[in-house]
DNA sequence: CGCGCTATGTAGCAAGTGCTACAGATAGTC
DNA sequence: GACTATCTGTAGCACTTGCTACATAGCGCG
Protein backbone atom coordinates (compact mmCIF):
# COMPACT_ATOMS: atom_id res chain seq x y z
CA UNK A 1 0.00 0.00 0.00
CA UNK A 2 3.15 2.20 -0.73
CA UNK A 3 4.06 3.38 2.67
CA UNK A 4 5.79 6.44 2.22
CA UNK A 5 8.22 8.02 4.86
CA UNK A 6 5.65 7.62 7.87
CA UNK A 7 6.57 11.17 9.58
CA UNK A 8 4.43 12.95 12.35
CA UNK A 9 2.60 14.52 9.56
CA UNK A 10 1.55 11.26 7.53
CA UNK A 11 0.62 9.43 11.10
CA UNK A 12 -1.33 11.81 12.86
CA UNK A 13 -4.61 12.02 10.59
CA UNK A 14 -4.29 8.09 10.67
CA UNK A 15 -4.12 8.10 14.64
CA UNK A 16 -7.10 10.65 14.54
CA UNK A 17 -9.21 8.30 12.82
CA UNK A 18 -8.17 5.53 14.99
CA UNK A 19 -9.26 7.91 18.08
CA UNK A 20 -12.43 9.07 16.53
CA UNK A 21 -13.46 5.67 16.49
CA UNK A 22 -12.25 4.10 19.50
CA UNK A 23 -12.18 7.19 21.76
CA UNK A 24 -9.32 8.84 23.35
CA UNK A 25 -9.40 7.78 26.95
CA UNK A 26 -8.61 3.86 26.46
CA UNK A 27 -5.98 4.26 23.66
CA UNK A 28 -2.65 3.35 24.48
CA UNK A 29 0.82 2.99 22.19
CA UNK A 30 0.02 -0.47 20.60
CA UNK A 31 -3.19 -0.24 19.48
CA UNK A 32 -3.13 2.96 18.07
CA UNK A 33 0.42 1.90 16.32
CA UNK A 34 -1.52 -0.73 14.96
CA UNK A 35 -4.08 1.21 13.31
CA UNK A 36 -1.70 3.60 11.86
CA UNK A 37 0.66 1.23 10.58
CA UNK A 38 3.56 1.39 12.82
CA UNK A 39 5.19 0.16 16.36
CA UNK A 40 4.54 1.96 20.08
CA UNK A 41 8.74 2.12 18.98
CA UNK A 42 8.24 4.66 16.62
CA UNK A 43 5.67 6.59 18.03
CA UNK A 44 7.48 7.51 21.15
CA UNK A 45 10.74 8.37 18.54
CA UNK A 46 8.19 10.85 16.25
CA UNK A 47 6.19 12.29 19.38
CA UNK A 48 8.71 11.98 22.08
CA UNK A 49 6.33 10.81 24.95
CA UNK A 50 2.56 10.00 24.65
CA UNK A 51 1.69 12.86 26.77
CA UNK A 52 3.53 14.77 23.42
CA UNK A 53 1.49 12.47 20.94
CA UNK A 54 -1.93 13.21 22.73
CA UNK A 55 -0.84 17.08 22.86
CA UNK A 56 -0.16 16.58 18.95
CA UNK A 57 -3.18 14.51 18.35
CA UNK A 58 -5.36 17.27 20.41
CA UNK A 59 -3.96 19.93 18.03
CA UNK A 60 -4.94 18.00 14.49
CA UNK A 61 -8.05 17.17 15.73
CA UNK A 62 -9.10 20.48 16.63
CA UNK A 63 -7.64 21.43 13.19
CA UNK A 64 -10.32 18.57 11.80
CA UNK A 65 -13.06 19.84 13.07
CA UNK A 66 -12.33 23.18 11.87
CA UNK A 67 -12.28 22.58 8.55
CA UNK A 68 -15.23 20.10 9.12
CA UNK A 69 -16.85 23.13 9.77
CA UNK A 70 -16.12 24.72 7.13
CA UNK A 71 -17.06 22.35 4.31
CA UNK A 72 -20.54 21.96 6.40
CA UNK A 73 -23.61 23.70 5.08
CA UNK A 74 -23.13 27.24 4.45
CA UNK A 75 -27.66 27.44 4.32
CA UNK A 76 -29.36 30.60 4.03
CA UNK A 77 -29.71 32.66 6.83
CA UNK A 78 -31.48 31.50 9.95
CA UNK A 79 -35.28 33.64 10.54
CA UNK A 80 -34.18 34.03 14.31
CA UNK A 81 -31.85 33.06 16.80
CA UNK A 82 -34.02 30.36 17.57
CA UNK A 83 -34.25 28.78 14.58
CA UNK A 84 -30.64 29.39 14.56
CA UNK A 85 -30.16 27.27 17.06
CA UNK A 86 -32.70 24.33 15.92
CA UNK A 87 -30.71 23.98 12.71
CA UNK A 88 -27.00 24.02 14.40
CA UNK A 89 -28.80 20.94 16.26
CA UNK A 90 -29.84 19.62 13.23
CA UNK A 91 -26.23 19.72 11.44
CA UNK A 92 -24.46 19.15 14.86
CA UNK A 93 -26.61 15.57 15.05
CA UNK A 94 -25.95 14.46 11.47
CA UNK A 95 -23.65 11.48 11.19
CA UNK A 96 -20.49 13.27 10.07
CA UNK A 97 -20.25 14.51 13.52
CA UNK A 98 -21.11 11.79 15.49
CA UNK A 99 -17.58 10.74 16.28
CA UNK A 100 -16.36 14.11 16.46
CA UNK A 101 -19.03 14.71 19.12
CA UNK A 102 -17.75 11.45 21.26
CA UNK A 103 -14.36 12.67 21.40
CA UNK A 104 -15.47 16.13 22.16
CA UNK A 105 -17.18 14.96 25.28
CA UNK A 106 -13.80 13.20 26.30
CA UNK A 107 -12.32 16.90 25.78
CA UNK A 108 -14.10 18.29 28.08
CA UNK A 109 -13.90 15.86 30.70
CA UNK A 110 -10.17 16.68 30.41
CA UNK A 111 -9.85 19.57 30.29
CA UNK A 112 -12.66 19.96 33.57
CA UNK A 113 -9.33 18.23 35.20
CA UNK A 114 -7.50 21.30 34.33
CA UNK A 115 -4.87 19.66 31.62
CA UNK A 116 -3.18 22.57 29.53
CA UNK A 117 -3.54 20.46 26.47
CA UNK A 118 -6.98 19.38 26.41
CA UNK A 119 -7.63 23.03 27.31
CA UNK A 120 -6.04 24.24 24.41
CA UNK A 121 -7.79 21.63 22.35
CA UNK A 122 -11.37 22.83 23.71
CA UNK A 123 -10.98 26.61 23.38
CA UNK A 124 -9.36 26.06 19.74
CA UNK A 125 -12.85 23.88 18.88
CA UNK A 126 -15.06 26.27 20.44
CA UNK A 127 -13.83 29.13 19.28
CA UNK A 128 -13.77 27.73 15.51
CA UNK A 129 -17.45 27.10 16.54
CA UNK A 130 -18.40 30.12 17.98
CA UNK A 131 -17.47 32.15 14.60
CA UNK A 132 -19.40 29.86 12.69
CA UNK A 133 -22.35 30.11 14.58
CA UNK A 134 -21.86 33.75 14.45
CA UNK A 135 -21.96 33.45 10.54
CA UNK A 136 -25.28 31.69 11.02
CA UNK A 137 -27.54 34.08 12.96
CA UNK A 138 -29.90 36.30 10.97
CA UNK A 139 -28.39 38.76 9.30
CA UNK A 140 -30.04 41.43 11.06
CA UNK A 141 -29.62 40.48 14.81
CA UNK A 142 -29.06 42.45 16.89
CA UNK A 143 -25.79 41.64 18.79
CA UNK A 144 -23.95 38.88 16.56
CA UNK A 145 -21.09 38.20 19.00
CA UNK A 146 -23.84 37.90 21.96
CA UNK A 147 -26.72 36.06 20.55
CA UNK A 148 -23.36 33.50 18.73
CA UNK A 149 -22.77 32.94 22.42
CA UNK A 150 -26.07 32.53 23.27
CA UNK A 151 -27.04 29.79 21.13
CA UNK A 152 -23.56 27.96 21.52
CA UNK A 153 -24.64 27.56 24.93
CA UNK A 154 -28.17 26.15 23.81
CA UNK A 155 -27.16 24.46 21.13
CA UNK A 156 -24.21 22.64 23.47
CA UNK A 157 -26.66 21.98 26.02
CA UNK A 158 -28.84 20.17 23.53
CA UNK A 159 -26.10 17.99 22.36
CA UNK A 160 -24.64 17.44 26.11
CA UNK A 161 -28.73 16.12 26.31
CA UNK A 162 -28.35 13.72 23.02
CA UNK A 163 -25.45 12.43 24.68
CA UNK A 164 -27.24 11.46 28.13
CA UNK A 165 -29.62 10.03 25.97
CA UNK A 166 -32.71 12.86 26.93
CA UNK A 167 -32.51 14.45 23.47
CA UNK A 168 -36.27 15.23 23.99
CA UNK A 169 -35.02 17.68 26.51
CA UNK A 170 -32.81 19.49 24.39
CA UNK A 171 -35.27 20.16 21.90
CA UNK A 172 -37.97 21.21 24.07
CA UNK A 173 -35.05 23.49 25.63
CA UNK A 174 -34.45 25.14 22.26
CA UNK A 175 -38.14 25.60 20.79
CA UNK A 176 -38.29 27.90 24.43
CA UNK A 177 -35.37 30.04 23.08
CA UNK A 178 -37.06 33.89 22.03
CA UNK A 179 -37.39 34.23 18.82
CA UNK B 1 -11.56 4.21 63.67
CA UNK B 2 -14.13 1.61 64.16
CA UNK B 3 -14.18 -0.32 61.28
CA UNK B 4 -17.36 -2.40 61.61
CA UNK B 5 -18.69 -4.58 58.61
CA UNK B 6 -17.31 -2.87 55.73
CA UNK B 7 -20.73 -3.86 53.37
CA UNK B 8 -21.17 -2.17 49.97
CA UNK B 9 -23.53 0.49 51.95
CA UNK B 10 -20.63 1.66 54.25
CA UNK B 11 -18.02 0.76 51.14
CA UNK B 12 -19.58 3.32 48.71
CA UNK B 13 -19.34 6.63 50.29
CA UNK B 14 -15.50 5.82 50.94
CA UNK B 15 -15.06 5.43 47.03
CA UNK B 16 -17.11 7.83 46.06
CA UNK B 17 -15.31 10.72 48.15
CA UNK B 18 -12.19 9.35 46.28
CA UNK B 19 -13.82 9.47 42.47
CA UNK B 20 -14.68 12.59 43.27
CA UNK B 21 -11.21 13.81 44.36
CA UNK B 22 -9.13 11.85 41.70
CA UNK B 23 -11.63 11.08 38.97
CA UNK B 24 -13.20 8.31 37.57
CA UNK B 25 -11.46 7.94 34.27
CA UNK B 26 -8.03 6.90 36.15
CA UNK B 27 -9.50 4.68 38.87
CA UNK B 28 -8.72 1.22 39.30
CA UNK B 29 -9.21 -1.38 42.23
CA UNK B 30 -6.41 -1.23 44.32
CA UNK B 31 -5.80 2.84 44.96
CA UNK B 32 -10.10 2.58 45.19
CA UNK B 33 -9.09 -0.10 47.96
CA UNK B 34 -6.81 1.73 49.60
CA UNK B 35 -8.73 4.64 49.84
CA UNK B 36 -12.23 2.26 51.23
CA UNK B 37 -9.58 0.83 53.91
CA UNK B 38 -10.09 -2.96 52.16
CA UNK B 39 -8.23 -4.62 49.57
CA UNK B 40 -9.04 -5.11 45.74
CA UNK B 41 -10.10 -8.63 46.82
CA UNK B 42 -12.76 -7.24 48.92
CA UNK B 43 -14.21 -4.79 46.67
CA UNK B 44 -14.66 -7.32 44.20
CA UNK B 45 -16.11 -9.47 46.26
CA UNK B 46 -18.68 -7.12 47.15
CA UNK B 47 -19.41 -5.68 43.94
CA UNK B 48 -18.76 -8.31 41.28
CA UNK B 49 -16.31 -6.86 38.83
CA UNK B 50 -15.42 -4.16 38.25
CA UNK B 51 -17.95 -2.83 35.97
CA UNK B 52 -20.39 -3.62 39.18
CA UNK B 53 -18.58 -1.69 41.15
CA UNK B 54 -18.44 1.20 38.56
CA UNK B 55 -22.34 0.54 38.25
CA UNK B 56 -23.26 0.71 42.08
CA UNK B 57 -20.78 4.12 42.18
CA UNK B 58 -22.39 5.95 39.07
CA UNK B 59 -25.80 5.15 41.69
CA UNK B 60 -24.50 6.21 44.23
CA UNK B 61 -23.13 9.34 42.87
CA UNK B 62 -26.59 10.03 41.43
CA UNK B 63 -28.13 10.13 44.53
CA UNK B 64 -25.54 12.62 46.39
CA UNK B 65 -26.21 14.58 43.76
CA UNK B 66 -29.67 14.33 44.32
CA UNK B 67 -29.26 15.40 47.93
CA UNK B 68 -26.66 18.24 47.38
CA UNK B 69 -29.19 20.25 45.31
CA UNK B 70 -31.62 19.51 48.06
CA UNK B 71 -29.73 21.25 50.44
CA UNK B 72 -28.78 24.11 48.52
CA UNK B 73 -29.70 27.16 48.87
CA UNK B 74 -33.83 27.83 48.71
CA UNK B 75 -33.21 31.39 47.51
CA UNK B 76 -36.24 34.04 46.85
CA UNK B 77 -37.49 33.72 43.56
CA UNK B 78 -35.82 34.79 40.38
CA UNK B 79 -37.74 38.25 38.69
CA UNK B 80 -36.83 36.19 34.95
CA UNK B 81 -35.64 33.39 33.38
CA UNK B 82 -32.03 35.10 32.73
CA UNK B 83 -31.92 36.00 36.18
CA UNK B 84 -32.46 32.37 37.07
CA UNK B 85 -29.87 31.10 34.90
CA UNK B 86 -27.17 33.71 36.26
CA UNK B 87 -27.94 32.40 40.01
CA UNK B 88 -28.10 29.11 38.58
CA UNK B 89 -24.69 29.04 37.05
CA UNK B 90 -23.41 31.29 40.24
CA UNK B 91 -24.41 28.15 42.70
CA UNK B 92 -23.22 25.31 39.85
CA UNK B 93 -19.74 27.44 40.21
CA UNK B 94 -19.95 27.37 43.72
CA UNK B 95 -16.74 24.91 45.55
CA UNK B 96 -18.83 22.51 46.35
CA UNK B 97 -19.74 21.71 43.10
CA UNK B 98 -16.63 21.60 41.74
CA UNK B 99 -15.73 17.93 42.52
CA UNK B 100 -19.19 17.11 40.68
CA UNK B 101 -18.97 18.74 37.83
CA UNK B 102 -15.36 17.28 37.24
CA UNK B 103 -16.43 14.36 37.61
CA UNK B 104 -20.04 15.39 35.85
CA UNK B 105 -18.10 15.32 32.59
CA UNK B 106 -16.42 12.32 33.06
CA UNK B 107 -19.81 11.04 32.90
CA UNK B 108 -20.94 12.62 30.06
CA UNK B 109 -18.16 11.33 28.17
CA UNK B 110 -18.91 7.84 29.55
CA UNK B 111 -22.74 8.00 28.35
CA UNK B 112 -21.42 9.55 24.72
CA UNK B 113 -20.41 6.13 24.47
CA UNK B 114 -23.56 4.68 25.03
CA UNK B 115 -22.49 2.91 28.48
CA UNK B 116 -25.67 2.15 29.94
CA UNK B 117 -24.69 2.58 33.38
CA UNK B 118 -23.03 6.24 32.62
CA UNK B 119 -26.47 6.77 30.78
CA UNK B 120 -28.83 6.03 33.69
CA UNK B 121 -26.60 7.95 36.39
CA UNK B 122 -26.60 10.78 34.30
CA UNK B 123 -30.33 11.14 32.99
CA UNK B 124 -30.93 10.72 37.02
CA UNK B 125 -28.68 13.54 37.75
CA UNK B 126 -30.08 15.67 35.16
CA UNK B 127 -33.57 14.76 35.85
CA UNK B 128 -32.68 16.28 39.51
CA UNK B 129 -31.61 19.30 37.94
CA UNK B 130 -34.69 20.19 36.02
CA UNK B 131 -36.71 19.66 38.76
CA UNK B 132 -34.83 21.87 40.51
CA UNK B 133 -34.44 24.63 37.96
CA UNK B 134 -38.06 24.08 37.72
CA UNK B 135 -38.80 25.08 41.53
CA UNK B 136 -36.47 27.89 41.42
CA UNK B 137 -38.05 30.01 37.83
CA UNK B 138 -40.07 32.87 38.51
CA UNK B 139 -43.50 32.07 39.90
CA UNK B 140 -45.28 33.76 36.87
CA UNK B 141 -43.17 31.85 34.30
CA UNK B 142 -45.70 31.10 31.50
CA UNK B 143 -44.32 27.72 30.63
CA UNK B 144 -42.30 26.35 34.04
CA UNK B 145 -40.95 22.94 31.96
CA UNK B 146 -40.62 24.29 28.94
CA UNK B 147 -38.41 26.97 30.84
CA UNK B 148 -36.85 24.81 32.89
CA UNK B 149 -35.55 23.09 29.86
CA UNK B 150 -34.26 25.84 28.80
CA UNK B 151 -32.59 27.31 31.34
CA UNK B 152 -30.80 23.88 31.82
CA UNK B 153 -29.29 24.20 28.50
CA UNK B 154 -28.04 27.34 29.13
CA UNK B 155 -26.40 27.03 32.12
CA UNK B 156 -25.14 23.51 31.03
CA UNK B 157 -23.22 25.16 28.75
CA UNK B 158 -21.91 27.79 30.22
CA UNK B 159 -20.93 25.20 32.75
CA UNK B 160 -19.35 23.42 30.05
CA UNK B 161 -17.55 26.94 29.02
CA UNK B 162 -16.44 26.88 32.59
CA UNK B 163 -14.61 23.31 32.14
CA UNK B 164 -13.11 24.56 29.29
CA UNK B 165 -11.57 27.62 30.14
CA UNK B 166 -14.13 29.87 28.69
CA UNK B 167 -15.90 31.09 31.61
CA UNK B 168 -16.35 34.76 29.80
CA UNK B 169 -17.80 33.21 26.88
CA UNK B 170 -20.88 31.69 29.50
CA UNK B 171 -21.51 34.63 31.16
CA UNK B 172 -21.83 36.63 27.80
CA UNK B 173 -23.96 34.01 25.98
CA UNK B 174 -26.75 33.94 29.67
CA UNK B 175 -26.60 37.72 29.71
CA UNK B 176 -27.96 37.55 26.14
CA UNK B 177 -31.04 35.45 27.30
CA UNK B 178 -34.63 36.74 27.36
CA UNK B 179 -35.91 38.49 30.31
C1' DC C 1 -18.51 -30.31 69.75
C1' DG C 2 -18.67 -30.22 64.61
C1' DC C 3 -20.62 -28.27 60.32
C1' DG C 4 -21.24 -24.83 57.23
C1' DC C 5 -21.61 -20.13 56.01
C1' DT C 6 -19.77 -15.60 55.36
C1' DA C 7 -15.82 -12.78 55.37
C1' DT C 8 -10.97 -11.85 54.62
C1' DG C 9 -5.81 -12.21 53.78
C1' DT C 10 -1.87 -13.89 50.73
C1' DA C 11 -0.05 -14.92 46.35
C1' DG C 12 -0.22 -15.00 42.09
C1' DC C 13 -1.43 -14.93 36.94
C1' DA C 14 -1.89 -13.36 32.24
C1' DA C 15 -2.33 -9.35 29.90
C1' DG C 16 -1.32 -4.80 29.05
C1' DT C 17 1.10 -0.22 30.19
C1' DG C 18 4.80 3.45 28.77
C1' DC C 19 9.27 3.40 27.71
C1' DT C 20 14.31 2.00 26.85
C1' DA C 21 18.70 -0.42 25.41
C1' DC C 22 20.82 -2.30 21.70
C1' DA C 23 21.55 -3.41 17.16
C1' DG C 24 21.14 -2.86 12.57
C1' DA C 25 19.81 -0.74 8.20
C1' DT C 26 19.90 3.03 5.01
C1' DA C 27 21.41 7.02 2.98
C1' DG C 28 24.02 11.30 2.36
C1' DT C 29 28.66 13.64 2.75
C1' DC C 30 33.52 14.10 2.71
C1' DG D 1 35.31 3.83 0.89
C1' DA D 2 34.81 5.73 5.72
C1' DC D 3 31.91 8.37 8.71
C1' DT D 4 27.88 10.15 10.40
C1' DA D 5 22.96 11.05 10.99
C1' DT D 6 18.44 9.45 10.50
C1' DC D 7 15.37 5.83 10.90
C1' DT D 8 13.48 1.27 12.49
C1' DG D 9 13.04 -3.60 14.34
C1' DT D 10 13.63 -6.88 18.46
C1' DA D 11 13.60 -7.68 23.28
C1' DG D 12 12.85 -6.52 27.25
C1' DC D 13 11.95 -4.06 31.88
C1' DA D 14 9.36 -2.57 35.74
C1' DC D 15 4.95 -1.74 36.74
C1' DT D 16 -0.21 -1.78 36.81
C1' DT D 17 -4.45 -3.87 35.37
C1' DG D 18 -8.73 -6.95 36.70
C1' DC D 19 -9.37 -11.08 38.64
C1' DT D 20 -8.73 -15.87 40.83
C1' DA D 21 -7.16 -20.01 43.70
C1' DC D 22 -6.36 -21.29 48.08
C1' DA D 23 -6.33 -21.04 52.76
C1' DT D 24 -8.11 -19.42 56.90
C1' DA D 25 -10.54 -17.06 60.29
C1' DG D 26 -14.80 -16.31 62.79
C1' DC D 27 -19.47 -17.10 63.99
C1' DG D 28 -24.17 -19.21 64.39
C1' DC D 29 -26.66 -23.54 64.84
C1' DG D 30 -27.72 -28.34 65.42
Amino acid sequence: MADPPLSRETLLPRLAAHVLEHGLAGASLRPLARAAGTSDRMLIYHFGSKDGLVTALLEHVAGMYASALEMAYPTEPAASRRDCAQRLLAIGRAPMFASFLRLWWEIVAGAATGDAAFRASAAAMMDSQLAWFEAHLPPDDPDPKAGARLVALAVEGALMMDAIGLGEVGEAGLAALEG
